[in-house]
DNA sequence: ATTATCTATAGATCTATAGATAATGC
DNA sequence: ATTATCTATAGATCTATAGATAATGC
């Protein structure tokens, strides 16, 4: 078995019919979004693969034939979905919605699919466990998240008006851990509260220390001058 | 050993030994610290009756002699460690400690050990899925919190004081939702940074909105003045 | 020829129940 | 007599592997 070359179509003359691949990347398409909704339903433990063979339905060894095996399934799910996330926060950037701002406004898009945040709140926790099949993944997210925050946070917030103590590092940590705590809560019942607004209505607590007045003006989007440029 | 018969030795002529009576109960605490270790560690699934059993060193049928069943015994633990926390603001408050910084306090006695921050993160996580054997427990238990702050942070702020659509509710699903999720990413790494502080460090944040200086006289303990008196 | 699936199965577990035996203290 | 444990086991699952068969497109 050799010949995988996934990814360009145009690089060798392929031995297999060009349709079949397509409908190999389908149902693999479909195995992932099963997945995800069982996942986020009940976590990884309590799923089992003939749960979501079924689903899709196919027969349980079927999906091994897509993924070498259940914890692989699971990261490629939040590879998958993490991946959309940063592409809409990138994509907000580049139209020049300041950092802060294209920060809430992903996590309202997916405040519409609380499956999604169900999803992380459950398999964020479950992963904590060393063993899990997530841990390495979310190690190394959250280590990346802290750092792109801060870096966002830095160009946004004025440091000299702060508080002795506080710090933009300190100010990421109760950005994130309140989008994840919120979370929490909010899954177990979303018409509770809205999400999102709770962590906009925290980011005016934070105005006093900001460099130039964050989401009063959105037709000024003038970039914050940060000594780093970033992506 | 020696008679410990938890409350009513007095109460009826009983039929069993009491020394007996007295082992069962240690054997049952025994059961129950380590359920929490391990459940703290893994979580309730991933946790089989057979692990526990070993770790007490008797047979996993043996556990079932003092709890019905699995959920029963995760229930009891979650149940007994609750009990702790309660008891533990409780009885700070009625030393005269402002609700916000009991709070504080039962969180930094709390992250002294971090196993029991652990079994909170995890297990408010997993057991989200409606199925789960803490379901219910853990949305009573959140109904109970955000119903027992908010009266604690009503008691503390200002309301006039607050920018408009800051509620104590609001402020409330704050704290609870840093708090958790602090601990989050705490329990990846307990020497990332210090959890309790963070929290305390926001409250720092709110001090503009008290109705007096907090935190800052610890000499000055006299009572918010809230039309509801409270335990 | 290559890919997509299926059937069958090995090998592990896990929970909960039934019924037996041991230990303890009236 | 009562409580604490144990052994044995039924009944469910679950993952991953091996090998066979069907479908598709060169």
């Amino acid at each position: 078995m050799r010949k995988i070359s996934t990814f360009d179509a145009s690089d060798a003359p392929f031995r297999a019919g060009t349709a079949t691949k397509a409908r190999g990347e389908a149902r693999r398409r479909e195995i992932l979004d099963t997945a995800m909704s069982l996942f986020a339903e009940g976590g990884f433990n309590t799923v089992s693969l003939a749960d979501i063979a079924n689903d899709v339905g196919i027969t349980q060894a079927g999906i091994l034939h897509y993924f070498p095996n259940k914890a692989a399934l699971l990261v490629a799910v939040l590879q998958e979905r993490e991946a959309r996330n940063i592409a809409t926060r990138e994509h907000l950037e580049a139209d020049g919605v300041p950092p802060l701002e294209a920060y809430v406004r992903t996590l309202e898009e997916n405040d519409a699919t609380p499956e999604l945040v169900r999803l992380f709140v459950i398999l964020s926790a479950e992963s904590t466990a060393p063993g899990h099949a997530g841990h390495e993944w979310f190690m190394e997210r959250n280590d990346a998240l802290m750092d792109g925050m801060t870096e966002r946070v830095r160009a946004t917030i004025d440091e000299r008006k702060l508080p002795p103590g506080i710090t933009p590092a300190v100010i990421t940590r109760w950005l994130l851990a309140l989008a994840h705590g919120l979370g929490a809560q909010w899954v177990l019942d979303p018409s509770a509260f809205d999400r999102a607004g709770h962590v906009r209505q925290f980011l005016e607590l934070l105005e006093p220390y900001l460099r130039d007045p964050f989401g009063r003006d959105d037709t000024t989007p003038d970039r914050p001058t940060a000594e780093k440029d970033y992506p």
